[in-house]
DNA sequence: ACAATTACATTCCGTTTAGTATGTATATTA
DNA sequence: TAATATACATACTAAACGGAATGTAATTGT
């Protein structure tokens, strides 16, 4: 048990670490020598506890990426006590607000390794896709119920304003990350704002 | 001037194929003897021509990346005859409806390079910046001659929703990518559709 | 207590990379 | 027409890459 211990640590390391050097560098810009090296481990390491560099990148993307998700857009949107449209306008807005001059500058995790794949990585595509899913599916969950609560219009196309509710976030922080610039994000809460409010009646 | 006009030849074939490889690959991914395989030409010739391979990346987005966006995005907003909501609709809608099933699974290749840059490829966000800059302007000046002739409501705010309708488009078609859907397109555009519908009278 | 397995470190290998140096045919200029 | 410059091709180098092979100390199961 103690072995299994120290391997899922080591595990944890080298995963934590790629992370990092995957969101600063790019995933194809990084090499498993560079990742060691932020481990302080050697190459013997990495491949005895992974079959190769796509293997890494699909752990990541399904641990730390999926987690990131979960904890900063899924799991806000539990908290329905209040206003719907409230609700959608707050999550949205306090997520953007507090994200570290480091999280403006680099983007979004997620987004970027979409950025990045083409014709060929498309495991990392379908995985990511189920990311987006989850997230959009509870905002369908969401958007439901403020029209039942009547707290949004009838005629909203749930599934229309859920999608385009996290292209619009994930287009921003790409944007943000081009112009290096908070005027942007200011902008941008202020038409989503409308948007939003749009929704309620 | 024989001469001179092959160089020209051969420096417009080498970035052609460069924008290629890097809108199908990925910039990292791409190497330069990729590039010089798919122009049958040497890298001799590649060296003869440009620096390295940054001057490449800088060129692809200055000539190619900017005569997509000003012909795709910012010269059909000059058409200003018809109503400026309608018009923007079109323009938007027009652009998304027309992609071919590459352009679809490859999404946009500004916003693939904005997922590939991290704090080293400072040069290329730069300039990125300048084209985005560009088409943000002409949807500023589209949306405040509405307000002057009456057809966008006076308390719309210009800047506002021009970095808004960028985010979205640019969101979308990373979502698209991800997703490999149709509906998506759909979906947004509903959405969309009722966002600047909501700009007019 | 001993055999087997695990968790790595070290070393090595073939390939690929960015970039340079050199060679050569063609075009231009004097 | 002779000298020069251009447009490449070919050949090379040093470094870095992914990955396999091998070695070893510590931990396990028997």
């Amino acid at each position: 048990m103690k072995q299994e211990l120290k391997s899922k640590e080591t595990q944890d390391l080298i995963i934590n670490k790629s992370f990092e050097l995957f969101y600063e560098k790019g995933y194809n810009a990084t090499s498993i020598p560079d990742i060691m090296k932020e481990t302080s481990l050697s190459k013997g390491a990495f491949y005895h506890h992974f079959k190769n560099k796509h293997e890494i990148g699909v752990k990541v993307i399904e641990v730390i990426i999926r987690k990131r998700i979960k904890e900063g857009f899924i799991a806000p949107l539990n908290n329905m006590e209040s206003n719907i449209p409230k609700l959608l306008l707050e999550v949205f807005t306090n997520r953007i607000k507090n994200y570290s001059d480091r999280e403006k500058a680099l983007g979004c995790p997620a987004n970027n390794l979409v950025g990045e794949i083409g014709y060929t990585e498309q495991d990392f595509r379908v995985i990511l896709k189920s990311l987006f899913e989850e997230w959009r599916e509870q905002l369908i969950k969401v958007i439901d119920i403020g029209k039942k609560r009547g707290e949004i219009k009838k005629d909203v196309n749930s599934s229309s304003v859920a999608i385009s509710l996290i292209c619009a976030f994930e287009g921003v922080r790409s944007i943000r990350k081009v112009y290096d610039d908070d005027i942007i994000f200011n902008e941008f809460l202020e038409s989503m704002g409308n948007f939003i409010k749009n929704l309620g009646i």
